[in-house]
DNA sequence: CGACACATGTAACACGTTACATGATTTG
DNA sequence: CAAATCATGTAACGTGTTACATGTGTCG
């Protein structure tokens, strides 16, 4: 979906051809999200399908330059004016884990938290050498690059307190439930139906 | 990837049927992330097609139970012992629109910029909302579920930070850069190659 | 010339979602 | 009894990834 939306908005400045498309993407965006060509060229087809874009024949050069259409105009305004929805949210692989370690016995859930904590922090100095690098905005790419970093920040650092946030949470949990304590059974099956 | 490996983390409490499966996961993580019974079936296919687990027969309800098998045991482990890599993030889809909509004319920022602040903060308000109501935890699976809700609400409110510090450098370059500056030609191409 | 970037595709596969079919069991 | 829930599946489709095939242009 990302990726869709991300080519109608790139086309609203104007018809490009597939190869130029995905280097215009990681122009923006940077390598924090690398962009297969062929999915261009598969998602550009479905796009054409769709009757979204259309495709210019060959130009000058040679490269097959695709236009949006009128519904494609709509559908990429549609996309910038309509938030991104937060009541269904992207599954969190890192959430999804600490909450099956702290149900599940036999993890050692402070070793998952540090051993997290470490990647996210050098995930996060990688963040800030990056930013060194790519001094300033010296066209509308590089400032767009770099509030990708800043989102990437931002993020990383919102982990990092979760993950302090829920090493104490999980402490405490421990003290008031110490080991031993009966758990609702190994494999608790749904209460309402009873078998037999 | 997350629901394959979630499955695994849970029949390590032992095995289990592909309707309770999705009903621990779904006590473990709330309402968040609904996950679709026929997803279970199909996964559960695919884990003992890749030798990951193995069904054993009907037992006394007529349930298939599904089992860790010895490399599904190891993946189980390897999963938890292995940091969610930071390096190559899911692709966000905020983020992606944010840089785009700075870089394709004709995009009103400070209104995506705002529109989407108003989305989160609702979000944020749900949140709020449904962590009074799960009072506290009576097992590990509000423990699980509670857990997920904070991470939510970190991440929200990150996103809202980020948005403000959007806001602000956007607003500092639209000043240094006013409009009617010239921008890099509508449709760039690859510097390097010069065509005829 | 040979390596590499540019450029366009295709095939196979993995994962996820929606929707449907089917039947047993429970509960008002 | 009727409706809801439990329970197991399957089919079709959308999206994304990897890998390969194929050819042109550029540069050392």
């Amino acid at each position: 979906m990302s990726v869709k939306n991300a080519l109608l908005a790139l086309l609203e400045q104007g018809p490009m051809y597939g190869y130029q498309l995905r280097a215009e993407f990681e122009r923006r965006t940077g390598a924090t999200w690398p962009l297969n060509v062929g999915q261009v060229y598969t998602t550009l087809t479905r796009l054409e399908r769709d009757g979204l874009v259309v495709a210019a024949g060959a130009d000058e050069g040679g490269h097959v330059h695709y236009a949006l259409t009128e519904a494609g105009h709509e559908e990429a305004r549609s996309w910038f004016t309509t938030p991104v929805s937060r009541s269904q949210p992207p599954r969190d692989e890192l959430a999804i884990k600490l909450a099956l370690a702290v149900t599940v016995s036999g993890v050692d859930v402070a070793a998952v938290i540090q051993q997290q904590r470490v990647a996210t922090m050098g995930a996060l100095q990688d963040y800030t050498r990056l930013k060194r690098t790519a001094p300033d905005q010296q066209d509308v790419g590089d400032l767009a690059w770099s509030l990708v970093l800043d989102s990437l920040v931002f993020a990383a650092e919102a982990e990092i307190r979760w993950l302090d946030h829920t090493e104490a949470r999980v402490r405490r949990a421990a003290l008031a439930r110490p080991a031993g304590t009966p758990q609702p059974a190994p494999a608790s099956r749904p209460a309402k139906q009873v078998r037999r």
